[in-house]
DNA sequence: CTAGGGTTAG
């Protein structure tokens, strides 16, 4: 047995493992450490903790939770329990953190910070608010770190009354005056909410902004599509000596990008330059991209790509996604091709992407052999979208069996993947199969839209179904409450005239929101047509 | 030696 003063190097080691984010390392060394009979004092044991944390391991962490205990530290050090419920909540076990919290002999604001805050981290609002409660009734008193952490659940969950009664009390408290990091959460709940002329009334009353506070607000005033306000306040943050970085830079990009301004992106870009922010940051190149994309400029944005030759599927993505926008499959493949070649891997975006170029050049071979290699990566079951594109492939290009299958491969489903799928059934006038979608998606709780019912109608009038159509209009408008757009209004007039019912067909037309299309007065003169012949022969 | 603020493409 070892002497207690030797527990000082050993727990340095540890320290060190831990810090470095070695986790593994530091477990390593604990255990021998224990092996040699030397006795772990608070400090072992905080960065042991940490080093649970680290290596996500919570076998290990509740077994010195067990040793700790047992040995009564958690009566002599409140440290210590904060950490524990830091590290239970770190392995990603927030109930048991909050069990545990309950159970410690003593806790105090930074216990119950800690799990607040990592409960707004893992967007779980309403148990940060539930928890900001029982830590008030405790009697014990929150600082601004709790208010931050509070802040940022309101914002979670739009709690615009709970952000403005924080509000009220933090600036009583004078927190906002010496609390940079508090302001910003402010300012981000205001935005998130939905209120940017509070939001930018906070800021502008702040006794000192940070690039943070900025970035928040520009990022929610871009978010509304309101550009030309983020380009005015990254001036202003610039008069004021503010340093930009790289965020930041990102969302005046995007401002640029919705004002379509490509001059002051092309300044934006050149200082991004000159503070060579573009090495370690992707997500800014491709925002450099995405800007162009968007300003119109494809090829320019191809050029600064391959210039700035960023090694990632995000780089790239903006501008498969704009030229398949624009209608530009074989750039959008030639993209791709050069992404392989590079030896990118591609993700859910790109695989969406390339699939819709795909149908733009109706290719549904090159689509199945994206479909293989998605599978391969094991795509498919992780992205929505990804799987609404494949759903959409298989459809458009008649292969309506593996479209439902891939639709039924997928963990969940939203209403651009079942209507995908409906479509593509309507089109190919199988009615049963279309309705059966129709009901399938309202069993799993997915509300039909316009898209919806437009083919539904489009189904009805191509088949002669008035009464039916009829009931699904007026569900349409009644039940669901969707605004019918023009086309739905055509395919009315289109089942009445079929139906030889020309006043109802008229009476629709004169009553519509729209003045009549030239397609409209087109089903009617060919249901007259109809009418006449009938007269005729009859 | 624990706890707090800004971005994310289809």
């Amino acid at each position: 047995m070892y002497d207690s003063s030797i527990t000082v190097p050993w727990t340095s080691l540890i320290a060190g493992y831990a810090r470095r984010k070695q986790g593994q390392d530091a477990l390593d060394c604990f255990e021998l450490m224990q092996k040699k009979g030397v006795p772990p004092n608070e400090v072992t044991y905080v960065y042991v903790l940490k080093a649970c944390a680290v290596t996500g391991d919570i076998t290990k962490g509740k077994q010195i939770h067990e040793e700790i205990s047992r040995k009564g530290f958690l009566e002599r050090s409140v440290l210590l329990g904060n950490i524990l419920v830091d590290m239970y909540a770190k392995c990603g076990a927030l109930p048991q953190a909050k069990s545990v919290l309950e159970t410690l002999p003593s806790r105090d604001v930074v216990t119950w910070n800690t799990l607040i805050s990592r409960f707004s981290q893992a967007q779980e609002a309403h148990q940060a608010l539930e928890c900001f409660e029982q830590m008030r009734n405790e009697g014990i008193s929150p600082d601004a770190v709790t208010y931050a952490s509070i802040l940022k659940a309101c914002a979670l969950i739009g709690a615009i009354d709970k952000g403005v009664e924080i509000h009220d009390v933090i600036q009583k408290q004078g927190f906002l005056d010496h609390d940079v990091v508090l302001g910003g959460a402010l300012v981000h709940m205001y935005a998130k909410c939905g209120k940017l002329s509070q939001a930018r009334t906070v800021l502008q009353h702040l006794p000192s902004r940070s690039i943070v506070v900025w970035s928040a607000l520009m990022a929610s005033y871009v978010q509304k599509g309101l550009g030309q306000e983020a380009l005015e306040f990254f001036e202003q943050l610039q008069q004021e000596n503010i340093r930009p970085d790289a965020l930041a830079y990102t969302c005046v990009l995007k401002a640029c990008a919705l004002v379509g301004d490509k001059g002051k992106g092309k300044k934006i870009h050149d200082e991004i330059l000159r503070e060579r922010l573009q090495e370690q940051n992707p997500e800014l190149v491709a925002a450099l991209v995405e800007m162009y994309v968007l300003c119109g400029d494809l090829l320019h944005a191809h050029t600064v790509l391959l210039e700035l030759s960023s090694h990632s599927a995000a780089t790239w993505n903006p501008l498969i996604v704009g030229y398949t926008q624009n209608g530009q499959g074989h750039e959008a493949l030639e993209c791709y091709k050069q992404m392989e070649q590079q030896g990118i891997p591609p993700d859910s975006i790109t695989y969406a992407s390339v699939l819709k170029a795909c149908n733009v050049l109706g290719a549904s071979d090159i689509g199945q052999k994206f479909h293989v290699k998605i599978l391969k990566q094991g795509l498919q079951e992780h992205d929505i979208v990804l799987g609404g594109a494949l759903v959409d492939m298989y459809a458009k290009c008649d292969f309506l069996p593996q479209a439902r299958s891939v639709l039924n491969s997928l963990p969940s489903r939203d209403i651009v993947v079942w209507n995908a799928l409906l479509v593509g059934y309507a089109q190919k006038g199988q009615c049963d199969q279309a309705w059966d979608c129709f009901e399938k998606m309202q069993i799993e709780d997915i509300l039909p839209n316009t898209v919806t019912f437009l083919s539904l109608l489009n189904l009805c009038s191509h088949l002669g179904l008035l009464e039916k159509g009829q009931v699904l209009f007026n569900r349409m408008v009644l039940v669901y409450g969707l605004e019918p757009r023009l086309e739905s209004y055509n395919c009315l007039v289109d089942l009445f005239g079929r139906a030889g019912n020309l006043a109802n067909a008229l009476r629709i037309i004169e009553e519509m929101p729209f003045s009549a299309s030239s397609v409209v007065w087109l089903c009617l003169s060919s249901a007259c047509q109809k009418c006449r012949d009938g007269k005729a022969t009859a």
